[in-house]
Formats: structure tokens, C-alpha cells, sequence
DNA sequence: CCGGATCCAGATTGATACTG
DNA sequence: CAGTATCAATCTGGATCCGG
């Protein structure tokens, strides 16, 4: 199991890697689907009630990019009408994980961001 | 210390706050400069010769964001020529932990993500 | 030495309306 | 149900030149 806070010495070598996945899970939807999906599988019109006001097309958009790196799966049911299942991969629960820690880290040190926001505005503009 | 795989529950509540964190540190430069910085304080143009090819400006900028949120810090000497050192906090230490995490995370990953990038593509664009 | 100011191209996001 | 199409607005990163 990945652990946090090793020295990360290799930063550079996957640099753009990990930029790219950073910058997947930093979309302005991608944290709130991911962590609706670790509930369980969803429906397309499901997920559009829960991460509540995106519109269809930014879903759509961000389901995509999720899925394009493997974080999630999308299965289609041959029905009428039409089923499509969104739902977690491995790599993407582990990923979620390490968000996970980014919201605890939030909660945590949300007091001192909140301060040096506003230290930072006081002393410039 | 924060632990990853946790369930998380409140995404949620600080969702927001989270995601500018998430942003933050997904800036194009920010790992890099975090990076660096972890090593221990840096002066400007050191940073600007570690962190190349990135400009003057992108350089500032991406300490500044850095700065506003309480990640890094920026200390002034009043010399002439003027020295600026910056270095990071202890939130930023630890935050830069978690990106650690998704560094180790993308190295675990690497494959998955290129045969699901490749495998996107053949189905779709 | 350490940036700031200006201008610009491309990417991201959103509102609205429509379809197999 | 599960998306697409179109248009507009905003945000981001970069090139270049300027200043204390």
C-alpha cells in the first residue's frame, strides 16, 4: 500500500505523469464524481443529480477524461432505453485514496490557508 | 499523521477548498518548484536554473500562488544586491507528502494509465 | 537580482438547445 | 436515458520588454 510522506525523490522523472493526473483530479468536477463513484457504480442522469449544478456536457467531459486514464469504467447495457454504468477501477480507488489525504490535509490546515490568504492580501493587492 | 485510503466522507463540506489545493499544486510548475524547495530554502535564479525551462515570470507567479496559500515561504534581505529566499512550511512539506503519494501512485500505474489512454483512443478519436 | 507590465494564443468552463 | 452542438466568457501560460 502507498505510503505518504516519502521524501519523493523521483519527482522528475515522471514529471509530466504526474502532472497529468494531478492536473485529472484537480478538474472542477473530477474530485466530486470520483468520490460519488466510491459509493458505488452510477447512472449517467444519477451522477447529474448528485454532483449537482454540472451541466451534462462538463459530466460528459469529465467522465471521458477520467476514463481516458483508466480511473474509470464506463459499461454500456444494451437496453431500451439505453443503461450506461460508471463506476471506480482499482487504480482508481487507490487514487482516491491519496485525494482523500489531500481533504484531510485540507481540513486540517484550512485555518492557516484562510490566514496566509489573507496575510498574502494584506500585504499586496 | 494523515493516513490515505481513508473512506472519506466530507468531500463534500470543504469541496471547494480542496479542489484549490488540488489546483494548486497541478499548476504547471508547482510540483516541480515544491520539489526543489523540499530539498531545502532556494533563492531565485537558483530556482529559475533548477526548475528550466520555466520563465521569470511563470516563476513568479507560481511562487506567489504558492505564497498565497501558505505553502511556501518568502523572505526578504534587505542586502544590495536584494536576496529573496523562499522555502517551504511545514503545511507545505507535508502537502508536498501526499503529491509524494501520487508520484508513487503514477509509478505503480504507469501502465494502466498508457493502456487505458491507448485503448481510449482506439475506441474513440 | 528580482521581478512587474503588457499583450496574446489556446485551453477550460458554462448556458442553452437539440438528438438517437 | 444518455448524451451532442454551438456559442460565449473566463482562465492559463508564454513572449517580450521594462523597472527598482
Amino acid at each position: 500500500m502507498a505510503e505518504i510522506a516519502e521524501p519523493a525523490a523521483e519527482v522528475e522523472s515522471s514529471c509530466d505523469e504526474v502532472r497529468s493526473i494531478l492536473s485529472r483530479v484537480g478538474e472542477k468536477w473530477a474530485p466530486q464524481v470520483m468520490s460519488e463513484l466510491h459509493s458505488g457504480p452510477r447512472r449517467f442522469n444519477e451522477l447529474l443529480r448528485l454532483v449537482a449544478p454540472i451541466t451534462p456536457r462538463m459530466l460528459t467531459v469529465t467522465l471521458r477524461g477520467l476514463e481516458s486514464d483508466g480511473l474509470i469504467t464506463r459499461t454500456v447495457h444494451p437496453t431500451v432505453p439505453p443503461q450506461v454504468e460508471y463506476g471506480l477501477t482499482r487504480a482508481g480507488r487507490k487514487l482516491f485514496g491519496i485525494v482523500s489525504a489531500v481533504v484531510g490535509w485540507t481540513d486540517e490546515n484550512l485555518a492557516a490557508v484562510h490566514a496566509a490568504r489573507a496575510a498574502y492580501k494584506t500585504t499586496n493587492g
